[in-house]
Formats: structure tokens, C-alpha cells, sequence
RNA sequence: GUGGGGGUGGCAGAGCCUGGUCAAAUGCGCCAGCUUGAGGGGCUGGUGCCUUUAGGGCUGCGAGGGUUCAAAUCCCUUCCCCCACACCA
């Protein structure tokens, strides 16, 4: 199998089929997916989606398209390098991945410690084993995304964006590693945490010289405020921003010093604070300053502001210190189904004991949700909002009036780098981003999207939702791989902004990369890719690049797995937008489901990540293609197991014998029944197949090309006196050879010169056969269906006889005039009507009981609807005497007429159902 | 929370947009028979329940309602699962 796998891919590539150039005779068809991330092996996850636009590229290079599909590799940012790291490091997780999940030997392993020798590993394993999958790729244009070229057109694309005025300036809250002094990604953090920022509001009560900070997730309850709480344990401090000063606790200020610039004045007892009284801003009341043990000092500002109405542990904390009774609770939402104060109700309903009680934390979490769904605002300047709405606005109004600023946090903490350092949020200050939230460019996107024809169709509502509330997105970082930013050369262009457009780059990488850096000017990439003429002189390879670019663009078809559509595949559709003229804006994007292992997903922790290259070591690359791409639709995960693979490669193999044994001769004499089946069934097929490949309907293309094919060749052949299949795999192998593209090519070299199809030396570069409408014949197909429904019902009626053995099987095609009636019926529609009509008809008069009973069966199933006659029925019935024979293994079967015979039996025949008698 | 996608037989997975031909394709699994020195493999049949020298009936496509002569399919309500939400490839 896998030797065969070799030899067609080594002739392939000796005769360069997959390396096409700008021929302006041939219609182009232009498709990428989104190139890897060297910094692990692939897996047969990763096969799906390169397999399906390997499908693609074969199927629209068998309509006679010049295709052009090639690869690149990204090894832009942050993952390649920590990858590195951990191996220098000896992590021993990641050592023990690579070795026992990937098999990769302990010395390649410990070689992996600089991100260029990492990358330079993973590329070539990766290549090979796109090889080694048969991707019919132009290898000629590969290009790493941290090469000199293509960081020049990154650049360049920079550029482009900075003049339509898309990269802007400003501040961004980021995940920050202290120690490291660097942001941070899930990557970067021990366990592999996605680092969340939430944003807390610090609310100022007017507070002696200045104001204690009240951090809350809820603004709106403001107006409920009873008191506040501070930890009396714990040291606070009055700090100053420079304009005024601040009461919080120590340990928030130290929290908070990547955020604001705060210069501590004064160390205070927590106690000293105790009793004194603090003025909210909204309401103006005078609230006390009071202990609570729930707060902690180094959560948000160390200060609560305490709301016992609707915050369970303010409530408990109240009545933990007995001052239940001193304070009146605040109602400020109505809940349903709730009284005035729900944080009361709900601890009393659930019997918490005190704010200890880890019940209130689970209370808390409700009341919130409730409230902020379903709760109205019942005081205030909001009232009669719901509470997401009022919070909105009441924290606006409070940052417009310098009465509250905010902070962020990290939702999920604690959370430790790999570095070591606690994870905390830093603004960053002189962040870059590409502003996709321009309304201009908005409309651009969208009307590039309407344009495209998306697969599955369905996510076209993903796209579109994701360009609308797409606002700016950061696109440097301080470290990483990749383009340095050409505005402010101390950043890096991250990973998901320098690969937007790349796919323009390819059209010209083989070009481009044997070129000096400073030939790649912006002026040599204006004129290839915007067609700008300019007076300086352009390097003498300009003119191949713009003819090249010239006649790929635009894309015709970009493929990815699902997960990028949020992300890299609208960033894409903005892009090309920006840079590029309506013209050459991408036609279409595919996407897919990710692949399964036994029904869960592929986890480095489950350890069920089986490599691309192990599954082809084992099944064959077929096997494979076909396996990974014919469980589910494009949509859908799809599930990879044992049973299925080796269903796959029993059923390559019975092709394989069919092929050998009776595809030697022409076949087109002496046809019989069966033959005339099979090639309509071919031809049908031939017509629908190519309709599924337009719209990449994946899953129903394997199980007509394959499965169902298969099922039809065992009926033939069970049917068949003489098989002769020598049309049947012409057609057929041209039509399946997208999915099975070696196998396909050994049986077209075994079957020689072709007779039925267009010969060509690789079936890869044949020609899609067209159907042959005259081979198609509803009749024929439907004798069959038929033929095959008699047989069933012969093997009920053995079973119900429990016979062994029979000697002789007789089939009585109904009366002609049991079809008249039928006719009559189904005209009629009625008993009555019908009984009248009927006999009117002298024959059917004569059977007058029966008829009655029969136009009830024939009511009952009105849509039995038996098109075709008694003629038919003993045509096909007699087609079917040697299929019975054999199958039944009796020595004589009997085709008569109702008519003919005086057997009490055969009186029991309908139009559609011959009676059976069996001795 | 917001947005999107789903819940079908032992399992996987079609069908549902364009209601009837749906007890529900196809595959796997399981059972039986044949083949085979056994095993594997192959072939044939069966695989919701009941009934039957026949092609019949009943229940059924997350739950509950509704529309209709007719619903897995349309409408409403409800429960549950999955995915995405940004500086991360």
C-alpha cells in the first residue's frame, strides 16, 4: 500500500503536474488553507482540513482548471519561542508529549532548544507528511512567515493600512508576567490558563482629604449603599494619583501599580478606619466605615462598598456584627418572584450561616445573574431600567463626573507564569492596533462577505456577527517572531496581523525569495500588487511578478477549520478589503468541524492524539484522506476509529479484485440486464457527483463514490451471468480519484488505454467524465428496486415457513385488471366513487368482493402509486429467474400472470407485489 | 452574559430549508445461518414492540403544547449539550 503511495507521488513529482504556471489559455482556479504552526507535529486533526482542499484542488484540476495550491509555514509570535524554551528548560511535560505521544526520539528532542532549529523540525515533518498525504501542493512557493521577503510585504501591507488611517495608538489592558516583564497568553502560564481581564469600577466616596476607593462589579446598586467595609486587619494607605488622594489598602496599590501611578503618603491601621463615615456620591448619605472578614485586602481596591439588600455576603457580614437591625436595607431592583431585599431572602431560604459559609458564594452568583437579567431599577436616576442597562449607565455618568475610574483584574486568578511572576494586568501604554471597528471599512467587509460564497452556508451568520462588533485589535507585542512593526521597530507585528494576505504573497514567493531585501521596495509591491506605476526603477523580475499575481488573484477559495472564523478568516476578508481593489477580493472560504478520536476530542492530556504520520504508517494515505473526511459534514466534528478505516480499506481491497477480474474487456456487447443497471446507476451518479463537488458536500460524495458504489457492485456482480466492468472503473476512478488519489492511479495505469473516457498519462490531470444521459433509465433502476423487494420478500416467507429447503418458487404478476382498479382509485379517491366507476368494468365486476377489499388496501396506501404495468413486472421478473435460482438455491422458479392460473394463491397479487408461493 | 450550532435507533450519522414515499439512508456494533481445520475474513439474513403461511398493527426522532387530513420535519414554550467572545496561534 504505502510503497504504491510512494511511487505515485515520486512520479508526480517528477512530472511537476501540481506546479502550474500562468497559462492565460486555461481558466485558473487559485486556493490556500491556512498554513501550520510549526511547533508540534501534525495530527490527523490537522489532515482534515488540507485533505478537503486537496479534494477540492483534484476535483477542479479533473474540470480542466489550471489549479495552484500552495503551502506555507507560520512562525510568527510567542508559542514557537516558549516551545523552545520549555524544551531548553527540560520541562518534562512537554518532553514527555513529544516522546510518547509523537514518538519523537529523546536526542531530535533535546536538538530542539532554539526556536529556528524547532521550527525547522516541525516544518520538515510537517512537509513530509503533506507529502506523504498525497497533497498535490506547488512546493515551490513554500516561505517561513519570519523570512526577509515576506517580512518586507508585511511591512509593505503595514504600510498600506497606515495611510487608509487603520492603525491607530493607544492604551490596552494586557495579562502581564512581572518577572518577565512581558504579556502573557495562555500559553505562557503554568496549566496552560487563558488569563481573563474583567473590569472592576472604583467608586469615590468623599472620604476626609480625598476618597476611600470602593472597587464593584455592580455601580447601579450604589443607591443601596449601607455601609462600608474594609478588613481591620489589614494595612490601608492614603496614596495620591497626583491629583487627589486615595484611602485603599496596601496590598491593592501594590496590585494595581502596573495600572495607575499611585505614591503611597500615609500607612494606616485598618482599626483606625473602623467607625469613621464616608459620603457617597450619588446619593450624598453618610455611611460608616465597619469590619468585614469577606474582604480581602488584595482584591481590587481592599475597600466594598456594602449593599446588604442584594449582595448576600454584604447581608451576612451585617448580621454576623449583629447590625442587622441598626441599618435599613436598601432596595434598589425589583425582582420577580422576590421582596425588597432578595440577598436577605435567599440567605435565609438556604440557611447560610455566616460569610464564611461557602454557600454564599453560589447565592451571590444567583442574585448577580438574576438581578442583572431580570431586575428593574426601582430608585434613581435609571429607574425602570433592567440592571445590565442601568449599570451601563450609571457607570458612565459616574467616569464623566470624575466620580469613579476603573481597573481590571484577572476574573480567573490566581494564575503564575512560566516565569514565575503572579499574572497581573498592566496597561500598556503605546499599543498599536488595526482598527477594525472603522465604519468604512466596516461596510467594506460586509459587502465583501455578501459577495463570497461561504461553506458551510451556515456560518455566514458568524461572519457577519463577528464584523460587527469587531472594534480595535492590538497587532504588536513586545516580543516574538516574525515582522518588526515599521512604525516603532521595538514591536513585533503578532501572529494573527501578519497573516491576513498572505495568501498574495505566495503568487510571488518563488520569485520573491530569491531576490535581495532591498529590491522588495514598496514601490516593487505597489506595482505588483496595486499595478502602480512608478518612475524609479523596479528590479528586472517585477514584470513575472505582476503577470503572476496578475493571474492567480483573487483567491478562489480559502479553507480552515472552524475555529478561525471569530478571528483570522474575517481579519482576512478586512484585509483584503483595505489593500486590495473589489476585483480581487476573495470568492469563497470553506471551513470544517475538527476530527474525533473514538468519539472525544484529540487532547495533549487524554494523550489521544494519534500523528498524521503514524495513521498513514499504518492505513495508507487513502485510507486515510478517505477516513478523516467522510465521517461527518464540513460543519461537523467528525469521528476517527479502527472500525471505520479498516471498513475503508476492506472495501478498497474488494474494488481492487473487481477490478482485476472483470475489467479486462470491452463490455460494450451483449449487455445484459444488470449491465444496463450498473451503468445507469454509473451515470446517474456521474451527474450528481459533480453538483456535491461544487458545494464540497464531502460526506455524501464518500458514500456515493464510495460506499454506495461499493453496494452496487455487489448486487451487480451477484446479478451479473457475466460481469464485465471495464466502463464502470473508467468513469468511476476519474470521479473518486480527489479522494483516493493513489489507488485511483494504480487502477488507471492497470486498466491502460482508456476506451470509455479521455486518456491521460496520471488520472490526477484526466478529465472529469461527463454523464451519459443515454444510459440512464429510470425503468431499468426501478425493475431492480423491485427484483430486490421480491427477493426480500421471498426470505421473509422462508423464514416465516421456516423452510430449509425449497424446491420451487412461483411468482404471480398481478391481473390487469387489478391495475385498472388501481387507476380508477386513484382518480376517484373515494370508496364510493370508485366502487361505481369499477363497475362499470366488466371484468372487474366479475370480481366484485375482491375488488371491494382492494380499492380499501389501495385508500389506505394511496401513494403506493405502481407506475409500471403487468409487462413490466414479468420483464423484470424474468430478467430475475437465474439471481432467485442461485440465491435460493431451488431448482425451479415460475413466472405467471395472475390470469393464467387457478392457484388460490395468486390471488393474493397487487400491482407492485407479485404473490409468492413457495414449495 | 452576548452570538452561533446542536439534541434522531446500542453507537456514529443523514433527513429536516421544500410536511406525506420515515420504523427512519449509510456505516459500525450485535444476533443467526453459510463458508472455513479453528480464529480472522468473506457471504446471506436479522436487529423498537406485538402479530402473521406474508406484504398487518402499535409506540417512536430531548420534554410539553399547537397548526394540519398528515410532523423527526412548520409554530410556541421548556430542559440539556457544544463552540466563539480578541491581542492568543
Amino acid at each position: 500500500m504505502q510503497e504504491i503511495e510512494k511511487k505515485w507521488q515520486e512520479r508526480w513529482e517528477a512530472a511537476r503536474i501540481f506546479e502550474p504556471s500562468t497559462d492565460s489559455s486555461k481558466d485558473k482556479f487559485y486556493l490556500t488553507a491556512a498554513f501550520p504552526y510549526p511547533n508540534s507535529p501534525q495530527h490527523i486533526g490537522h489532515g482534515r482540513t488540507y485533505t478537503i482542499t486537496d479534494i477540492y484542488a483534484r476535483y477542479m484540476r479533473l474540470k480542466g482548471k489550471n489549479v495552484l495550491f500552495p503551502m506555507g509555514f507560520h512562525v510568527t509570535g510567542t508559542p514557537v519561542m516558549a516551545m523552545a524554551k520549555r524544551i531548553a528548560e527540560e520541562d518534562q511535560e512537554v518532553i514527555e508529549i513529544f516522546e510518547k505521544i509523537y514518538g519523537i526520539e529523546k536526542d531530535t528532542i533535546r536538538n530542539l532548544t532554539e526556536p529556528t532549529r524547532l521550527v525547522m523540525h516541525f516544518s520538515n515533518e510537517i512537509e513530509s507528511g503533506m507529502k506523504e498525504m498525497g497533497y498535490s501542493i506547488d512546493w515551490r512557493r513554500k516561505f517561513y512567515s519570519n523570512d526577509a521577503a515576506f517580512n518586507k510585504f508585511i511591512e509593505w501591507q503595514f504600510f498600506k493600512l497606515m495611510k487608509k488611517g487603520y492603525i491607530t495608538k493607544g492604551e490596552h489592558p494586557v495579562p502581564w508576567c512581572p518577572v518577565a516583564n512581558t504579556a502573557i497568553g495562555a500559553h505562557d502560564t503554568k496549566g496552560d490558563v487563558d488569563p481573563e481581564i474583567e473590569e472592576m469600577l472604583c467608586i469615590l466616596f468623599r472620604y476626609r482629604d480625598g476618597f476611600i476607593v470602593c472597587a464593584t462589579y455592580r455601580p447601579e446598586t450604589v443607591y443601596g449603599v449601607t455601609n462600608i467595609w474594609i478588613n481591620e486587619n489589614a494595612t490601608y494607605v492614603k496614596a495620591t494619583d497626583g491629583k487627589r488622594k486615595l484611602y485603599m489598602s496596601k496590598d491593592a496599590v501594590k496590585e494595581l501599580s502596573l495600572q495607575l501611578e499611585l505614591k503611597i503618603e500615609e500607612e494606616i491601621a485598618g482599626k483606625q478606619l473602623i467607625g469613621t463615615e464616608a459620603k457617597n456620591p450619588i446619593t450624598d448619605e453618610l455611611v460608616p466605615i465597619l469590619h468585614a472578614d469577606f474582604v480581602d485586602p488584595s482584591n481590587g481596591s481592599g475597600a466594598v462598598m456594602s449593599v446588604p439588600a442584594h449582595a448576600p455576603y454584604d447581608y451576612l457580614a451585617l448580621r454576623d456584627a449583629g447590625l442587622e437591625d441598626k441599618y435599613q436595607l436598601k432596595q434598589v431592583l425589583q425582582l420577580d418572584g422576590f421582596g425588597p431585599y432578595p440577598a436577605k431572602e435567599i440567605c435565609e431560604k438556604i440557611g447560610i450561616k455566616s460569610q464564611k459559609d461557602e454557600r454564599a458564594k453560589d447565592a451571590t452568583q444567583e442574585i448577580y445573574k438574576k438581578e442583572a437579567h431580570s431586575g428593574i431599577m426601582v430608585c434613581g436616576e435609571f429607574k425602570g431600567l433592567k440592571g445590565v442597562e442601568a449599570k451601563e449607565k450609571i457607570k458612565q455618568k459616574m467616569l464623566n463626573e470624575g466620580k469613579a475610574f476603573t481597573i481590571y483584574e484577572i476574573a480567573n486568578g490566581p494564575i503564575y507564569s512560566r516565569y514565575g511572576g503572579k499574572v497581573s494586568v498592566k496597561i500598556v501604554k503605546d499599543q498599536w492596533f488595526i482598527d477594525y471597528g472603522n465604519p468604512e471599512w466596516k461596510k467594506k467587509a460586509q459587502e465583501c462577505l455578501k459577495r463570497m460564497k461561504i461553506l458551510p452556508e451556515k456560518t455566514r451568520k458568524d461572519y457577519e456577527y463577528t464584523i460587527d462588533w469587531l472594534k480595535q485589535k492590538a497587532c504588536t507585542r513586545s516580543t516574538g517572531l516574525g515582522t518588526k512593526f515599521p512604525f516603532d521597530s521595538d514591536k513585533m507585528i503578532e501572529a494573527l496581523s501578519d497573516s491576513t494576505i498572505y495568501m498574495a504573497f505566495y503568487t510571488i514567493a518563488h520569485i520573491a525569495k530569491k531576490m535581495k531585501e532591498e529590491e522588495l521596495t514598496e514601490e516593487l509591491f505597489d506595482y505588483v500588487f496595486l499595478g502602480q506605476e512608478t518612475e524609479k526603477k523596479l528590479p528586472p523580475q517585477a514584470k513575472e511578478m505582476r503577470r503572476e499575481f496578475e493571474y492567480w488573484y483573487p483567491l478562489d477559495s480559502r479553507h480552515s477549520a472552524t475555529d478561525l472564523v471569530h478571528n483570522h478568516l474575517t481579519f482576512f476578508i478586512f484585509n483584503h478589503t483595505a489593500i486590495f481593489g473589489e476585483a480581487l477580493w476573495p470568492r469563497q472560504i470553506v471551513t470544517n468541524g475538527f476530527v474525533l478520536m473514538d468519539g472525544k476530542k484529540m487532547s495533549k492530556s487524554m494523550g489521544n492524539i494519534l500523528p498524521l504520520k503514524a495513521a498513514i504508517g499504518k492505513w495508507g494515505a487513502d485510507a486515510v484522506r478517505l477516513a478523516i473526511v467522510s465521517g461527518a459534514d464540513l460543519a461537523q466534528d467528525t469521528d476517527f476509529n479502527q472500525p471505520a478505516i479498516e471498513g475503508i480499506l476492506a472495501r478498497m481491497k474488494f474494488l481492487k479484485s473487481a477490478m482485476e477480474k472483470y475489467a479486462a474487456k470491452r463490455d460494450d456487447e451483449k449487455k445484459e440486464q444488470a449491465d444496463l443497471w450498473l451503468l445507469s446507476r454509473l451515470h446517474r451518479r456521474c451527474l450528481k457527483v459533480d453538483e456535491l463537488y461544487q458545494n464540497l458536500q464531502i460526506r455524501e460524495l464518500t458514500l456515493e463514490l464510495f460506499y454506495n458504489t461499493v453496494n452496487d457492485l455487489q448486487w451487480y456482480l451477484k446479478r451479473a451471468k457475466e460481469p464485465k466492468l471495464r466502463e464502470f472503473f473508467e468513469i468511476w476512478t476519474v470521479m473518486v480519484s480527489p479522494f483516493i488519489p493513489h489507488f485511483a492511479e494504480e487502477i488507471w495505469e492497470k486498466l491502460g488505454k482508456k476506451i470509455y473516457v479521455g486518456d491521460s498519462p496520471f488520472v490526477s490531470i484526466a478529465k472529469m467524465p461527463r454523464a451519459d444521459l443515454s444510459k440512464i433509465s429510470d425503468e431499468i433502476e426501478d425493475a431492480e428496486e423491485y427484483i430486490s423487494k421480491i427477493k426480500e420478500d421471498i426470505h421473509n416467507i422462508m423464514g416465516l415457513l421456516k423452510k430449509e429447503k425449497i424446491e420451487c418458487i412461483q411468482l404471480f404478476v398481478a391481473a390487469r385488471w387489478k391495475w385498472r382498479l388501481m387507476e380508477i382509485v386513484q382518480n376517484e379517491k373515494s370508496f364510493e366513487a370508485s366502487i361505481k366507476k369499477a363497475v362499470q368494468d366488466e371484468e372487474i365486476k366479475t370480481h366484485a368482493a375482491e375488488a371491494q377489499k382492494l380499492i380499501q388496501i389501495y385508500l389506505k396506501n394511496k401513494d403506493a402509486n405502481i407506475k409500471r404495468g403487468q409487462d413490466f413486472e414479468l420483464m423484470a421478473l424474468n430478467s430475475a429467474v437465474h439471481l432467485l435460482e442461485t440465491e435460493f438455491k431451488c431448482g425451479q422458479v415460475v413466472i405467471k400472470k395472475e390470469e393464467e392460473t387457478e392457484i388460490q394463491k395468486a390471488r393474493n397479487a397487487v400491482p407492485g407485489k407479485p404473490a409468492i408461493l413457495v414449495v
